[in-house]
RNA sequence: CGGGGCGUAGCUCAGUAUGGUUAGAGUACCUGGUUUGGGACCAGGGGGUCGAAGGUUCGAGUCCUUUCGCCCCGACCA
């Protein structure tokens, strides 16, 4: 690529009411530009580095023979009517009508599509396991959106279900995946911690949240100096007996955690970070399988609710949390495997023929190389490191 | 959803208290020139339904009413 064809609109301003880093020089390198309250647009930077962390994770899935699908994005009422999740989401849920009055709703996430696919199809024991999975645009119409792409109504998350005919077969599976998220994250370059998490509203019987370590996370962890055990302060709390359920996640509470409690695994010592929340497994059961009817025969002949588990993560957020991890006053700063190219080659003075020529040479030859390469040959000053600063 | 703030040039914002010629700055953009290792300088230029609708007034960016949008704190969600 060279500077003169790439559309990167840059500016020296942050945008209105951007507070967080991951907004303000996303913005500003022209990788992202709001659309409506929580809706971005991805310019060609922002989508090169979205497609690089997709590729990180294709390739991790196929390692453990999860298949990538492709389900359609409205989705038919029924199915969240049979789940019981039309009236459980609530708001959040977008319901849209066609033209001859159907009602659909936009995608927030979807264990039902998921299960329909299967359901019916998938009926003996000797199919299982399976996991399928889908990189794809959700839309969640949050109260509040906010942090740019971090917390937006719309977002890019990859998300994966497995069918199995056991228990022991799901936690197998919850480990495997489980090592292939902190696999994924690590070749991202980031910091991270596997925390012990609440199941929440989408059910189930254990679940594990993928923190970046980052000040501006919205959660608060509770991490061992010397193991890597990690919990959500929330669960923490609750695991916690001793403690006085008045005063549950009272900062000060919080402050009392720092100086004197023990790792439950290893007994070293506990601290509080901040986190980003980039993925969320769960360990489902039968709680979207037995509503929807997703069964399957066992050896005896026995019909039995397919045991599930769903895993998610969020790539547009990943991005964001790439910064919050990685900037500095200059702007962002990519890891190897985020950056939308490898080589910047900056001409400093256009005029002069020799470093035109050399640029260009290198260009070339990175390129035949395959080296992501981009080439400044703007007629400008200096200033446009921009791009990288 | 509760509380607060803000909508004026592509972008960031003055101007609104106390209504009064032609609505401003910086930046970005176009032209010419000087520059060429850290978002250059000089000169000229284009660019505005002042978020929208209604009202008060001789006269509204400014006052009143309604409405839409965006942001922040909280609740909610994950």
């Amino acid at each position: 690529m060279r500077f003169t064809r790439l559309y990167a609109p840059t500016t020296k301003e942050a945008p209105q009411g951007a507070v967080l880093a991951s907004h303000i020089y996303l913005s500003r390198a022209g990788c992202i530009a709001q659309v409506a309250s929580g809706l971005y647009n991805y310019l060609p930077l922002g989508k090169r580095v979205l497609k690089k962390i997709e590729t990180i994770i294709n390739e991790e899935m196929a390692k453990v023979y999860a298949q990538e699908v492709e389900l359609s994005f409205v989705t038919p009422i029924e199915l969240w009517e049979e789940s019981g999740r039309a009236d459980k989401f609530g708001k959040e849920l977008l319901r849209v009508k066609d033209r001859k009055d159907n009602s659909f709703v936009l995608g927030p996430t979807h264990e039902e599509m998921m299960v329909n696919i299967v359901r019916k199809k998938v009926t003996s024991y000797k199919q299982l396991p399976l996991n399928l999975y889908q990189m794809k645009i959700k839309f969640r119409d949050e109260a509040r959106p906010r942090f740019g792409v971090m917390r937006g109504r719309e977002f890019l998350m990859k998300d994966a279900y497995s069918f199995h005919a056991s228990e022991e077969d799901l936690d197998r599976e919850f480990n495997t995946m489980e090592v292939a998220y902190k696999t994924i994250l690590t070749r991202l370059g980031l910091d991270f911690r596997v925390v012990e998490a609440d199941s929440g509203a989408i059910g189930g019987s254990g679940s594990k949240e993928l923190m970046v370590i980052a000040d501006s996370g919205e959660d608060t962890l509770a991490v061992c100096d010397s193991c890597e055990y990690g919990a959500n302060i929330e669960v923490y709390m609750n695991l916690d007996d001793e403690n006085d359920e008045a005063e549950v996640v009272e900062y000060t509470d919080i402050k009392e955690l720092k100086g004197d409690d023990n790792c439950p695994q290893c007994s070293g010592k506990l601290s509080l970070t901040k986190g980003i929340e980039v993925g969320h497994i769960f360990k489902l059961g039968t709680t979207y399988s037995k509503p929807l009817g997703c069964t399957y025969l066992d050896e005896n002949g026995k019909s039995q609710d397919m045991i599930m588990g769903t895993y998610g993560m969020g790539v547009s957020r990943i991005m964001a949390a790439v910064i919050e991890q990685h900037n500095d006053e200059k702007g962002c700063i990519w890891t190897d495997a985020t950056t939308p190219y490898k080589v910047n080659i900056l001409i400093s003075n256009i005029k002069d023929e020799a470093q035109l020529a050399y640029g260009e040479n290198l260009y070339k030859e990175l390129n035949a190389k395959g080296i992501e390469v981009i080439i400044d040959d703007r007629k400008e000053r200096f200033g446009f490191k921009m791009k990288d600063a």
